[in-house]
RNA sequence: CGGAGCGUAGCGCAGCCCGGUAGCGCACUAGUCUGGGGGACUAGGGGUCGCGAGUUCGAAUCUCGCCGCUCCGACCA
């Protein structure tokens, strides 16, 4: 992409209204604008990132066996009626009604929804132990939205449900989204860890939150340091198989979130030097409730016997607008964002210290057109704007890769590889940084 | 919803207390010099001062109402 043809209105200065470093990092790098309270546009840039992150949680899901549908963002209110949702949910939903006085909603989730079209459709205890998701847009009406998509009111959101026939089987579909949200954050360049969340009217141990560390999160969490270190499940990993053993490691560790904390627990615990507390930011949040939806809404099966069964759901959420922001909080610095490989919207930013000189041009055209054969997603500054103003606007933006092509090093046939995390600069022959580029590249998009 | 504050050019702000026909920096346009970390100079363009009433000869400025946004609290992926 030529920056000339690209639409990134780069702010030089930060908006008074942005108060946390995502929130001002993203409108710094054009990548939102605000359009009404908690109500974010995704610019080109940010809509980038967002279906990268978007893709890399469906893959996750797809591995773990997941199906993906699409449900409507507009629902009507009678399923909500069925559960006892609708009167219970309060001024957090926002309630439409339409030309012909129906009461309609705007989801702020959707386990009426999906309950209502497997229970229409599934009679069978073949059907059971099934998981759908989707990736669909949700509106809260927050009393107070803020901290720009971090808390906004309307926000992407990967919600999946599980239908199964039994609590053991529930189980072990609830490990195999566990275990799918290790791999899913650690993609992204995070450290997540699990902590117990409260089970609601259930009990049990079912039921987490994924929080990542991120200097500027917005609770303090306390856990074990040893769960810093503890291996991510591998892509190869056996859904099918015994997930125990992981779920146990990474549950077994003390590791709360301040509501949650028990200070003489974690005391008694963790050894003194193993204690961490740290600021948390909460992207993930994965649940069995049992019958609490099926059952009011009729959602059975018939079993072997021929009995009637009503099927036990889980649901498992991921904030995927949410995530913008917290990549964007676990990792900048003072000069801007600093994307991993695996989000960022551009791989690389190639900088033309010399717009309009035929041999810095020509330098450029031909590593952009190599860069872009070799599969890398290559942003090419080629605007006519000074050194200076283009270094800037690239560190804030944060690509992970900076090539830059000046006269004074296309003389000695060199050009500069500058990466952005480090800010360490290696000046290579043109060749070779090329290639030196496209292998990072290539070796940083799996993270895991 | 309780408390606090803000709304003046795309962004950051001054002017308001003490009414007199709107300004600064950055950004933008044109030109010249420049050219490796937001450069300099010259000349420009851009504003229903959030909206509506009121007071006044005269309102960005004073009064009232409304709207929007931000921060603190309760709430939350």
């Amino acid at each position: 992409m030529h920056l000339s043809r690209y639409f990134l209105p780069v702010l030089r200065e930060t908006p008074s209204e942005a108060e946390i470093i995502s929130h001002q990092l993203m409108l710094r790098a054009g990548m939102v604008r605000q359009s009404a309270a908690g109500i974010y546009s995704w610019l080109p840039l940010g809509h980038r990132v967002l279906r990268k992150i978007e893709q890399i949680v469906r893959e996750e899901q797809d591995r773990a066996g997941a199906v993906e549908l699409l449900m409507p963002t507009l629902q009507s209110a009678k399923i909500w009626r069925e559960s006892g949702r609708y009167e219970a949910y309060g001024k957090e939903m926002l309630r439409i009604t339409d030309r012909h006085d129906r009461e309609m909603l705007y989801g702020p989730t959707n386990e009426e929804l999906i309950t209502e079209i497997f229970r229409d459709s599934v009679k069978s205890y073949k059907d059971a132990g099934k998981t759908l998701y989707h990736i669909q847009w949700k509106f809260r009406d927050e009393i107070r939205p803020r901290f720009g998509v971090m808390r906004g009111r309307e926000f992407l959101m990967k919600d999946a449900y599980s239908f199964d026939l039994t609590p053991d089987d529930a189980r072990r579909t609830y490990y195999r989204m566990f275990a799918a949200y290790l791999r899913t954050f650690a993609r992204m360049g995070l450290k997540s860890i699990p902590m117990a969340a409260d089970t609601g009217p259930i009990g049990g141990d079912l039921s987490h939150e994924f929080i990542i560390l991120a200097k500027t999160g917005e609770s303090e969490v306390f856990c074990h340091k040893d769960l810093l270190d503890l291996d991510v499940p591998p892509v190869d990993i056996d859904y099918d198989g015994n997930l125990t053993p992981i779920i146990d490691a990474w549950t077994g560790p003390y590791a709360a979130t301040d509501e949650k904390h028990e200070p003489e627990q974690f005391n008694a615990e963790v050894p003194t030097d193993k204690q961490m507390s740290a600021r948390g930011i909460e992207v993930g949040h994965i649940f069995f409730f049992g019958t609490k939806y099926s059952e009011p809404m009729g959602a059975r099966v018939q079993g072997k016997d021929g009995q009637w069964q009503t099927l036990q759901m889980g649901s498992y959420g991921v904030g995927v607008s949410r995530l913008v922001a917290a990549v964007i909080e676990a990792s900048h610095d003072d000069d801007g964002i600093i994307w991993p490989v695996a989000v960022a919207p551009f791989e690389v930013g190639l900088i033309n210290l010399r717009s309009g000189d035929t041999a810095t041009d020509a330098a450029c055209d031909e590593l952009y057109t190599k860069l872009t054969n070799a599969g890398i997603e290559v942003l090419y500054d080629d605007t006519d704007e000074r050194a200076g103003a283009k270094f800037s606007a690239m560190d804030v933006i944060g690509l992970p890769f900076q090539v830059v092509v000046g006269p004074k090093g296309l003389k000695n046939g060199e050009i500069e590889v500058k990466r952005r995390g480090s800010g360490a600069r290696d000046t290579l022959a043109i060749e070779a940084g090329l290639n030196h580029v496209i292998e990072a590249v290539k070796a940083e998009r799996m993270l895991v």
